[in-house]
RNA sequence: GUGGGCGUAGCUCAGUUGGUAGAGCCCCGGAUUGUGAUUCCGGUUGUCGUGGGUUCGAGUCCCAUCGUCCACCCCA
């Protein structure tokens, strides 16, 4: 045998039998942002790497070793998306979409990052997320988090909580980052290696640290909510009382920062006890700034990510299920002649009967073990075609989820037949 | 990038101190049956992840390598 090719790392196949869980997700949600006024927006997998290190940060984990990056032919080096904001806002920006008007969008697609795979994260994953440009107010945060609570509610997903906070403005943030750096720049020796170099990097990181030996260093450290300027402070008691409002519970952790440059002011997660380490299914905030430092007018912004993959792990693990699309009849054909004349009847019920999810058995196989596949395709009907029926020009109906007996059908009458099980079926489910 | 666990049939796994590769599920054929559930009989399926080494002999021991899982890091 030829040595076999092995998938790359980190980078799964969805295979039929899970891939209508994801077609469940991804119809639920899409529905619920439409519903809203979203719109889709698709842009490139692949774009400037300059894109990604003047918007996520060049300093950044992603950008600075977690990216597929590589020179195209001409020499331009370019990188898979390790997100989608930048790349949304940057289209945005080519085709006009912010100037004088607002917008709402959103995206769903595969990203790229080079880490190491663990559970719920792999080196291609799928993000839904949605973005808004140009609104200021409070309210357009409160949609987007209303948004996603109500996208939970209907998937069924009943353990995740909202982590809320404000970075406030980038000169605020900016400001109290300075602060930071000094205190914990004044307990150097208490921090390991690891935390010096987030202290060069993104000091604001050392808040939400796993070390416990940190623990009481971070609970003393200066607050953000101290360093909050006026305006956002406001911003973010507006949001409070508009979520309070509907309903949508929430814990403000002032130790919740984001890993992207970008973010400023409101940021929140959501996040769950159910998945291990990797706990976030769904995290964003505002980016005021984005859109200006890429080179268009300044434009507040504000969007979200969710994962698909955690998203779908959750949903497991919370036990709801998800029933994948059963045919609606398995068409069995014992014998040469009965192959032939179904293979007819097949197309021509198909074509009359447009909505008709039929099987047709191919491939032979004795008649027990032909209805024995029926019987686990889940349909609602065999459709029987042996030699004595072709005889007759007829079928067996054959119910395979009740108790009613199977009954001869001619077939001049199977379309209008089948139609009206159709119907049954349908009302059943429903 | 760092650390630990695990790689045996399509799937889930067993395989004693090194001695001729197994079970269940699935799939295929048949018997029984209420033409499909249950029960019974028969059948197919493996470079034991890969490459070296030790040994008369390696699925088992050693080394390397790849893959995978979990955690760190990072983040959706």
């Amino acid at each position: 045998m030829t040595e076999r090719i092995q998938p790359v790392r980190g980078m799964n196949d969805i295979l039929p039998d899970e891939s209508h869980v994801w077609q469940y997700v991804e119809d639920t949600i899409r529905a619920v942002l439409e519903n809203h006024g979203y719109r889709e927006i698709r842009v490139p997998v692949v774009e400037s790497t300059e894109l990604f290190a003047r918007s996520i940060g060049a300093a950044t984990d992603i950008v600075s070793k977690e990216m597929y990056t590589f020179e195209d032919r001409n020499g331009a080096s370019l990188s898979l998306r390790p997100e989608a904001t930048a790349g949304c806002v940057r289209a945005a920006l080519t085709h006009g979409l912010t100037y004088n008007q607002t917008q709402r969008l959103w995206y769903a697609g595969p990203m790229f990052r080079h880490e190491r795979p663990q559970k719920g994260r792999y080196r291609q994953f799928y993000q839904i997320g949605a973005e808004a440009y140009g609104f200021e107010g409070p309210d357009i945060d409160a949609e987007l988090i209303a948004m996603s609570a109500r996208m939970w509610a209907r998937l069924g997903i009943r353990h995740a909580r909202l982590q809320l906070n404000s970075l406030g403005t980038g000169e605020a943030r900016a400001a109290y980052r300075d602060v930071l750096v000094e205190y914990f720049g004044d307990h150097r020796d208490k921090l390991d290696a690891d935390a010096q170099r987030r202290l060069e990097i993104n000091p604001l990181r050392l808040l939400d640290s796993k070390d416990p030996a940190l623990a009481p260093l971070i609970a003393a450290a200066p607050s953000l909510q101290e360093h909050l300027d006026s305006e956002s402070r406001e911003h973010f008691d507006a949001l409070c009382g508009l979520l309070d409002e509907i309903g949508v519970a929430y814990d403000i952790n002032p130790r919740l920062v984001r890993g992207l440059d970008y973010y400023s002011r409101t940021v929140f997660e959501w996040v769950t006890d159910r998945l291990g380490a990797q706990d976030a299914i769904c995290s964003g905030g505002r980016y005021d700034a984005l859109v200006e430092q890429l080179g268009g007018r300044p434009t507040p912004a504000i969007g979200w990510a969710l994962g698909v993959e955690r998203l779908i792990a959750l949903l497991a693990e919370e036990g709801v299920e998800t029933p994948p699309r059963t045919p609606d009849v398995y068409l069995v054909r014992v014998g040469e002649a009965a192959e032939r004349a179904g293979f007819k009847l097949a197309a021509q019920l198909r074509d009359a009967v447009p909505d008709l999810a039929l099987i047709l058995n191919c491939g032979g196989g004795s008649f027990k073990s032909q209805l024995k596949k029926a019987d686990r395709s889940g349909a609602g009907f065999a459709l029987i075609l042996g030699d004595d029926e072709v005889a007759n020009e007829s079928a067996t109906l054959k119910p395979l989820r009740t108790d009613e007996a199977q009954r001869p059908v001619a077939w001049t009458a199977l379309i209008d037949c089948l139609a009206d099980e159709l119907k049954r079926l349908r009302s059943n489910d429903s």
